[in-house]
DNA sequence: CCAATTGACTTGTACGTACAAGTATTATTT
DNA sequence: AAATAATACTTGTACGTACAAGTCAATTGG
């Protein structure tokens, strides 16, 4: 199916605030100019709108209009929105491990269905970072099953989930996540060059799908002296 | 304004899932039946399920109906939702600073805006915890205008957002957070009865209220061993 | 017996309408 | 001149309708 209406409209005012096109702190047009411009009804606008509330793009104000918020230099990551859009441009990523065929895991914070342990697991591993700081090792597993031809392919546009949606039509439909305070084993210090047994943020995520069966699992691991992580919510 | 009618539904739903009328794993109403049991329009109906979804409380399968999800023994801070909502029973709190007026501390992660720093601060400080584990340290800053009764009285059903609400009509409505992991400090190791540079999760949020220039700033240090915090994420 | 179709459900998207309620400016009244 | 009222906007809630699309069981046709 096509991509639903309000998400077209909702792509394009979010990347309206990216590009600057509407400035920190000034309104974007209002519900209903929305709908003279984009011909829709104000309940397709209004539902944009509020997936960029969600997103933390802006602030509806009742009475006055929805104002663009300011981004804070934060991981999004507790939303599915990837890493690339909510950072800025200075993201670097690096594979220390490409996209391989392994066994799963013993134990992990959330357990694969009996579906997706019947197959090889596929994995891969990156570092992450801003400028020269590395913030962030991200470690993910996935059943193997259909997903052969990762193992030999680049992502597109170096994103994975953009990957899963251009060439697998994988879509995120929702995620699962538990945050923790970990102390830096030898790898992860290593690998974010801090100290042995600092203090580590470690998120584990579920990531579903729109494949039945079908989750991404991801262990993150982030230095937050500089890059704390972020999160906005809003009622309505 | 009497609360939303959808608002109501939502907690009526919310409700029945937290006392079990609605058992893990199975279906809720379909939107159609609680258009006819509450006698409203499936736009409402929509909108306390979305609510439910959004909150974690339900998954809406396509097609299939709205099932009640496991709700897991974390944390489920990082919605508005408070803390004993989230874990269950056995919840644990004392003050270890009753609400006292205080100046504003000097630098915090979220700066008060101009109208709030014009009057002292009211602080409190509570620790929670589940059964005999300590879980969490909780501080608290807000403005002082207008809640000078704070100082004397106690919080309804031990509660603090809800003697806002009750008692002035202060609803919340939305929150800001930044994640970090850091190391325990002196006084946060021995409250959560933790070694002093243990990791320990640290959340500064700042939540937005209904009363203009109103927000309270909260620092929270938590042990992450036995309850890491939680987090659902759906897209639609 | 098995495969395909149908039908009755579910949730998802989108249309259109109406009015309530909050904000800010302008016009009016005192 | 200052308070009040009217106004023209804004977002919030809720109604009703229609059809698309996913799920599943019963029916039908081969």
């Amino acid at each position: 199916m096509a991509e639903a209406r309000y998400r077209q409209v909702y792509g394009i005012l979010k990347s309206g605030i990216q590009q600057g096109a509407y400035a920190v702190g000034t309104y974007l047009p209002s519900e209903n100019e929305l709908c003279r411009i984009h011909g829709i009804t104000r309940t397709t606008a209004r539902r944009a709108m509020e997936e960029l509330q969600k997103e933390g793009f802006i602030l509806k104000e009742h009475g006055k209009g929805s104002r663009v918020k300011e981004r804070r230099q934060t991981l999004g990551l507790l939303t599915v929105k990837g890493f690339s859009e909510a950072v800025g441009e200075d993201v670097r990523t690096v594979f220390l491990q490409r996209p391989t065929l392994r066994p799963w895991p013993g134990s992990s914070e959330f357990a694969p269905a009996k579906e997706e342990r019947s197959r090889y697991a596929i994995y891969f591993e990156r570092l992450r970072g801003v400028g020269e700081v590395r913030v962030m090792l991200e470690c993910n597993w996935f059943c193997s099953r259909g997903f052969e031809k990762l193992l030999t392919i680049d992502f597109v546009e170096g994103s994975f989930f953009r990957t899963l949606s251009k060439r697998f039509q994988v879509e995120i439909t929702g995620s699962e996540q538990e945050i923790r305070a970990i102390k830096a084993n030898e790898k992860i210090a290593h690998l974010l060059k801090i100290g042995q047994g600092e203090p580590v943020l470690s998120i584990s995520i579920r990531f579903g799908t729109s494949k039945p069966n079908f989750n991404i699992y991801s262990c993150l691991y982030c230095n937050t002296d500089k890059y704390p992580i972020g999160n906005t919510y809003h009622r309505l």
